[in-house]
DNA sequence: TCTTTTCTACTGGTTTTCCAGTATATTTTG
DNA sequence: CAAAATATACTGGAAAACCAGTAGAAAAGA
């Protein structure tokens, strides 16, 4: 008998859900919440809680935080997230955050248990729309990466590693003159008015 | 009859997947290559790939980059990762650059064919031991989130955006002696030398 | 109501980044 | 071999960040 939670801001999402799972005899619904923090206190407490099934959108903390407390607090308690949220980016979140599974609130019944069990039976499961979305061909979600020299790759690295100019200069045996040029071309190249925003792109396009 | 390109370093993989793969009746290997720029001409001219079996340790650049550009230049193309790399993070990201799929190189005959159809027909597909390593509990893969105040996020994600401290005391109605104080308390928290530590760690820990 | 936390703001200063330009040498590419 | 790209380096200066400290007001929590 697998113990589940229901974590969602919208009542009759949960009636909905409860009533779907109660016909199944190998799940027993423990408890329902609409709010983050409360069902944090409750985990803390509780008996072993095998899967969490998990809105992103809550009332007072974001799932993605409540994710990642489930998974500090018990890390073998599953979680299979439910969302509206259809963005391969939040999918891809949830996942590094140990979700298990994301379907969206348009799954059919049979999707949705089929999904609860797969990840119960320790598989990644997502429903269809969830499957398609995360293959369909990207949409340029993200601005182009620009064309970046070896040593601009370099120095980008290391500004990222929180290194002074003088600092990085003094590594790689050239003038400090020549590191300020290679920030300067890098700010050009990515439409960045200070190295916070460099940086922050760079790291949206995972070049660091 | 799908046509198949493989990219991997190591020839015996190849001639081991080749000889898999032709038993396939619907599946035809059109090309292999140990290097992806090698691959990367061959398809700008080719006729139209239906899966790439890719590997991420290439000898000139990086499966990532070869990724990137496979969905970019061929965007219906389907790319199945086959590495040696079972990093969570390493997983992810190839999943955000597009693949629809990952097994590690240890994974079985039967596994590698089931994953080649699984993609084709449009699903997400993993080996069972790449299940696994996504949904085993998470163990302090990364640093732990100092905790900020409500005013902190706010200013990080300023800083983020690329504002200073003059633009970001102008739209919050403060001094900017006051952002200057919330910047230090931030680098504090996160034991960041200067901003592009601080946005660095920020993305990493994805309060951005 | 008291304590703690958060937010606010300042001093006086140093260090670092950013700016816009100019220019040569080396390496790579066609 | 010539052209293009990359790497290097400098000027003179302004703008911004960083530093370490101090301190009071407001809000939140016990």
């Amino acid at each position: 008998m697998n113990n589940i939670v229901i974590v969602d801001d919208h009542p009759i999402v949960i009636g909905g859900l409860l009533a779907l799972l109660q016909a199944d005899k190998a799940l027993q619904v423990m408890a329902t919440f609409t709010a983050g923090q409360a069902f944090l206190s409750f985990l803390a407490g509780a008996d072993f809680i095998d899967i969490v099934l998990l809105d992103i959108t809550l009332p007072d903390i974001s799932g993605v935080e409540v994710c990642k407390q489930i998974k500090k607090i018990s890390p073998e308690t599953k979680v299979l997230i439910i969302s509206n949220h259809s963005e391969r980016s939040i999918i891809l979140q949830m996942l590094q955050q140990g979700a298990s599974g994301y379907l969206l609130k348009n799954a059919s019944s049979e999707e949705l248990v089929r999904c609860v069990h797969d990840v119960l039976e320790g598989k990644v499961a997502f429903s269809a729309e969830v499957m398609t979305i995360m293959t369909r061909p990207l949409q340029n979600e993200r601005k182009a990466t620009p064309h970046l020299t070896k040593r601009e790759r370099q120095v980008l690295s290391m500004i990222a590693a929180g290194r002074t100019s003088a600092s990085i200069a003094e590594e790689l045996c050239v003038s400090q003159f020549t590191v300020e040029t290679h920030r300067r071309n890098l700010m050009q190249k990515f439409e960045a008015g200070n190295t916070a925003a460099l940086i922050r792109m760079a790291a949206e396009q995972q070049l660091l």
